[in-house]
Parts: C-alpha cells; sequence; structure tokens
DNA sequence: AACTGTGAAGTTTTTCACAGCC
DNA sequence: GGCTGTGAAAAACTTCACAGTT
C-alpha cells in the first residue's frame, strides 16, 4: 500500500500524525535511532496499540521483535503529512499576536515557511517587522494569487476575521488556522482549525477544586 | 440535577462547552435574547443533536418550542466551566510569544486574569511589559504559592518545558497550558492542554492538493 | 408549528489479545 | 523475550426519530 493512498483514514488519526513527528524528532535530537510504540505511547501518553494501529494504516513501517527506525518513521510520517516540502504561508494581522507569530522560528524545518505579512492599518503598513515588512491587506489578494500560496494564519479581531477569510479563500487558500475567538464558515474544501487559548483553559477548570 | 454533578460527564462534551459559551456570547452581541441547538449548530458546524444531548447532561436549559434564553444558558455553561469566577493565571517566559500573550484583552471577562510575568533571563527581569514588571523564576514558587494561583501558561523554549512545569506543580499550580512543542509528564490530578500552531498546520496539509 | 430532551440505533474509536517475526 | 500488525471485542460517541411541551 503506498504512503497516502488516503483510503478514508480517519480525521481523527490523521490529527494524531503531527504528535508522533514531534515526538520522534524529539527523540531524534536525543541521539536515539530507534523506538517502540510502547516508549512513544508513555511519552505521548497515548496506548501502544494506538499508535500502532494507526500508523498501520499507512503500511508496515515498523519490525516485529525491534520497533521502529526512528528516521524511517519521520520521513515516512512527513510524506503522509506532505510536510516533506516547505509551504508558504500568509499571516494576517500585524498586532501582538501576529508579530509574535512572524518571530515564531518553530515553524521552520517543519514544513513551513511565513512568506507574508499583511495589516490593514495604514499606522502598521511600512513598518518593519523581523524580516518582513508590514504590506497592505489591499495587496493581499494579488500576493497571494501569485504566488501559489495555499495557508493562512488569522490574527485580527474577531470582528473581522470572516470577512479576511473570504478574501483569502477568493484568493486561492486552502487552509486557514484561525487565531481569533470566532467560528468561521468555509466551502467544505477549505480546511480550518482553530486556536483559542481560552477554551483551552475553560476546559481545564471544569475539572479544578473550586 | 445540579449543576457540575460531574456524575462521569466525557471529557469530549466538556470540550465543546467552552465552544458553545463563546457562540453564545457572540449571540449576545449582536442582540438576541434567545437561540435554538439549530442556529447554534450552524454557526459551529456540530449537529442540532449533538448540541442538545450534550446539555442535557447538565439538566433541562432549554424550553420545548422556545429554544434557550441566551443570558440564561451563558449562566449555566459559566457555572458547570467554574468560570463565573476569575482564575489568576501566571505567565512563564517572556519572549515574543509571553509577550503577546501578556498583551491579549481576551482574557477579561471570560474568566481569567494574568496576574504576573515570569522569566529566567537576567535581560527581561526588571523589564516592563504592558502592565506587567517582568519577575525572576527563582521568586516563582513564592509567590505562586502565596497568592494560591492554580493556573499557569508555559511559554517558554522546548528544553525547559518540563522543568519549569515540575516547578509550577510543586508551587501548587493545577492547570497547565503549555505553548512549548513538546509533550509534558504531569500527575494524574492535574490537567494539561497544548498549543502548537504547528500540529494544526500539519494536519490540514494532510487534505492539500500537493 | 417549533423546539427540547432522550431512549434506541447506528457509527466510530479504542482496546484486547495473539499469531507471526526478529 | 520483545515487538509489530491486526482481526475481533468492547467502549465511546453521534445521530435518529419521536413523545412531550410551549
Amino acid at each position: 500500500m503506498s504512503v497516502r493512498s488516503q483510503a478514508e483514514i480517519p480525521d481523527i488519526v490523521i490529527g494524531r500524525l503531527p504528535l508522533y513527528l514531534r515526538a520522534l524528532r524529539r527523540l531524534q535530537q536525543e541521539e536515539k535511532s530507534v523506538t517502540s510504540s510502547h516508549e512513544l505511547g508513555r511519552r505521548l501518553d497515548i496506548s501502544s496499540a494506538q499508535i500502532r494501529k494507526d500508523l498501520s494504516h499507512f503500511g508496515g513501517f515498523g519490525k516485529q521483535g525491534t520497533g521502529y527506525q526512528i528516521e524511517f518513521l519521520i520521513d515516512k510520517l512527513q510524506d503522509v503529512l506532505q510536510v516533506n516540502q516547505e509551504w508558504l504561508v500568509a499571516v494576517i494581522g500585524a498586532g501582538n499576536l501576529g508579530i509574535a507569530i512572524s518571530h515564531y522560528r518553530g515553524f521552520q524545518d517543519r514544513g513551513f515557511r511565513i512568506a507574508h505579512l499583511f495589516d490593514i492599518s495604514p499606522k502598521k503598513i511600512g513598518q518593519r517587522i523581523g524580516e518582513f515588512v508590514v504590506q497592505p491587506v489591499s495587496s493581499m489578494r494579488e500576493i497571494i494569487c501569485a504566488e501559489g500560496i495555499k495557508i493562512a494564519m488569522l490574527a485580527v479581531p474577531a470582528e473581522d476575521a470572516q470577512t479576511v477569510a473570504d478574501q483569502l479563500i477568493e484568493a486561492g487558500v486552502r487552509a486557514i488556522l484561525n487565531y481569533a475567538p470566532i467560528n468561521i464558515n468555509v466551502p467544505e474544501d477549505v480546511q480550518i482549525q482553530y486556536i483559542d487559548p481560552v477554551t483551552h483553559l475553560q476546559h481545564m477548570t471544569f475539572y479544578l477544586d473550586a
């Protein structure tokens, strides 16, 4: 079976692969070359059976009695997730959050490179933020089209999120990571994911003693 | 049945409540006073049956034929999640990310207030960031203990995350939101959640045309 | 007529447990 | 002895569909 024949792999499985990848990269940094579903499971707090079953969707990556070659497995998972290439990403919103995202070194060598930083405010446009010069939202469409950018990170106020998302999709963006604390409606063929720290905090407070 | 009798509510249900709350607050801003499981479901892209079943775990919040009183439901969900009180939160790490978190206005009136910003670097300590003065990690334990802080947001390098988390737990913290791209091991009675934008991006690239 | 709350049915996800291999 | 890959069993989760209420 080829890596990525995508014959209905459950989405929940896909969602765990980046976690496996992250843990594997860590193991690699620790100079290890082989691991097992048990070791990975211990680190990630996921059962070893779960990990084996997840990986088995894409073919036999392990060796019985031995485990998994870390370098080999990393390469395979990167293939599956299509992050052996480098994706260009646009960031919209040059407030504190957009600036922090633009400075973040963690995208490098995990498959992504920030290519542009946009904002609508005349005060921000033209400002230098790290290696970027803030560009006007008015030229966003043209630039994204021209460079074939498929991924965007949204760091604008909640009020503007839907409108900007619509413009991005119109320009050809097919995956949006939305930091605004609001739900956005997108067509079926566009991916959307959310980051809202407050939802995580509120999830945890349920379990705290008052 | 009392709100929060917690008779084994599935964790996955708890995880959706903050989303309902967020959408309800939005509806309230739009001057609406009543909504339905269908309207909420449309906005959140969740089935109406799911929403009704989730809410039914905590008692009958709606009225047949009418729907849900928004203000009433917000109050009940805030009770369930224990965010009718204000939790003090410590932020560790005063890099770009910690600074962005410290400036973020979105915690206010969703149940959280940032109380302290800590860093280990002498260059950062004493610096003024918004309304905070960066405090040394060496005094973290004492301050967190003294003020009874139960929640922390971790914005330190991956290498330091486990060590700092251990110190936080030692000091009495019971919920950690970790922004470092690494898994952390915590005792059973400590909550942990993760924010790593790259895992979201890698999840989405699986579905993109190469 | 519109909507909730909920058992029952259906589907998905996880775990078990073991044959087969190193 | 240690480990994977995997059918089968178990558990968890979602949807259906409708009685009951406003």
